[in-house]
DNA sequence: TTGAAAGCGCTAACAT
DNA sequence: ATGTTAGCGCTTTCAA
């Protein structure tokens, strides 16, 4: 029988009489026939795939983040094709580049920042883009599924507060590729200033998200310790948290008995650890999903425009790392 | 200019004169040109992409192994196509058929036994499979890169006696589906068996390699404690580890003062927690490699026979969770 | 309801 | 050194 009849089996089927319908589907089992996905996104001029860049897969919540992205394109009949930029810029846009040669209907992009110079290749890239756990602060509007960071972390020093802790430090992030490390400082600093406490910049330190960069920044946060008297300190990660955690612990000063740490993200490891992290967590799975269902949604308008930052609700996890300070702080 | 002069400079830019190619090229670039992969794949009917097959793209390792995938595919100019098969057996056939449609070169499959099961679908799937952090059990003859289980539980077991351990219990992982679960048992046992150690069933307890049945299983043996006096217990997993300790640090046993725990895996979390763990490192990031290297190899010579299981070296990786009981056990 | 034929965007063999 | 042509394996008119 004639490939247009195959063909029509496999994607129309109720075009074809029940019985040849029936043969077919005999020889496609006894051949163990395999119709080229190649061939078809060829013919058709489209893939049902959508491209992701992440920054780095070995990232902790990259598995959370992709987790409701699996799970949406799935439901969306999409296939995701997976582009790790490994932390590099150029990267990202070699990125960009493999997607779009494999012709993905359109992109997600993932927690660095997308500035300026980002704006000649996304205004050429003809497919649509949104963003994931950042947003775009250069001249192409994209739209943007996160959180609220300065909220999140206003929220993070209220709560601290609202145990009684005001000398309360901030381990922040990378400020230059990561627009969330600047967002978090900010919303530090807008909690302090509401709560009336002075900010000091001897009570914040940088690091880049990571573990050993949490843990050497609170070495330096405890080098000041005698005239900061801090009580607590709020880590723009988890992992930098844990990264605290493990300092004071070599310091001898004990969490939370001694002192408070909080995190950010409610990574799968924020439980693990003892004492257990009380942590700002982030929905990433749904953050993943509502990516995807607005790409989805602006692959089937065939926009290319659209832009907005959405911003999903954060919310405290306590669990064992911070403690209400009695009586006098 | 013809279509094939421009596919020249694309491929084989040595054979198309300097100034055409520069010409060309300059259109390339003045009009984003985008040569599409999915056409030129139809054409010269090869992708260079390897399929991965990954049983769950949360789980800790596998970013530590996929670094190793995509360093070596790098290398070797291949793509890697993942597929997630989220721990369900019948997610994993669709895995295969998704990367056969999709033409990859090879296959590489991870972590969960290949048994009878998979006969019929590997004896007709006509590209090269290789195993990783598993092997075959079925008919079908697959290359394996893995540790030898055995070996290293067994090693570990040695290395506890080494500090004076004799009552020392395991927790093992799930041993359906996934064979290290059965090869990390034995290594227990001809541990036990090699320094005259009885084993006693109460002495193990199964859990799923991840965090909380960790802490399940070592609850369990807490129970039996009065009578096993264990003073020290293998985990199979990192997690399971981890989730021992928080065990036993809520039946207020320290570790490693009242009790030893040794994980398995080497994740980048077995550092970060208090006290890090003492664990039997698995090189994830070189078996990825090996496995790549083996594919790429088995394509390149067009065959899809090779077998033989590749034992890559373990290592102990001495941190705080364990502790060396002075004279008397 | 099925078949024949053209075309998707490339590459490769052949011709110039 | 470049252009012409056919063909990769599908889908999709269009015709029967």
């Amino acid at each position: 029988m004639s490939p247009a009849t195959v063909s029509r089996v496999l994607n129309k089927p109720e075009l074809v009489e029940p019985e040849t319908k029936e043969r077919v589907r005999g020889a496609i089992k006894a051949l163990d026939f395999q119709p080229s996905a190649i061939a078809r996104g060829l013919s058709v001029q489209r893939t049902d795939t959508i491209g992701l860049v992440v920054p780095g897969i070995t990232d902790l919540f990259f598995g959370e983040l992709y987790r409701g992205i699996e799970r949406a394109s799935h439901e969306s009949g999409m296939k995701v094709l997976l582009f790790d930029a490994q932390h590099a810029r150029h990267r990202a846009f070699e990125g960009f580049t493999f997607l779009r040669q494999h012709r993905v209907g359109g992109i997600i992009f993932t927690s660095k920042v997308v500035s300026e110079d980002y704006d000649p290749v996304l205004e050429r890239i003809g497919i649509p883009v949104v963003l994931a756990l950042t947003e775009a602060t250069g001249r192409t509007a994209l739209p943007a599924f996160k959180v609220d960071d300065v909220k999140a972390v206003f929220d993070a020093v209220a709560y601290l507060v609202s145990r009684g802790h005001r000398r309360v430090g901030m381990i922040t992030g990378d400020m230059s590729d990561d627009l969330t490390g600047d967002l978090r400082l900010q919303g530090y600093r807008a909690g302090l200033e509401h709560y009336g406490i002075p900010y000091q910049s001897s009570w914040v330190e940088t690091g880049d998200y990571r573990f050993t960069t949490g843990y050497q920044a609170m070495r330096r946060l405890l080098e000041h310790q005698e005239q900061n008297q801090l009580t607590a300190v709020c880590a723009a990660s988890d992992e930098m948290a844990i990264g605290a955690i493990r300092c004071l612990h070599d310091h001898g000063l004990k969490v939370p008995d001694d002192f408070s740490v909080l995190g950010f993200d409610d990574l799968g490891v924020a439980h693990m650890t003892v004492p257990a992290l009380t942590t700002i967590a982030q929905p990433f799975a749904e953050i993943g999903e509502r990516a995807v269902q607005q790409l989805v949604q602006m692959i089937a308008d065939d926009t290319i425009h659209a832009s907005g930052t959405y911003y999903l609700p954060h919310r405290i996890v306590e669990r064992e790392s911070v403690r209400a300070l009695s009586d006098l702080s």
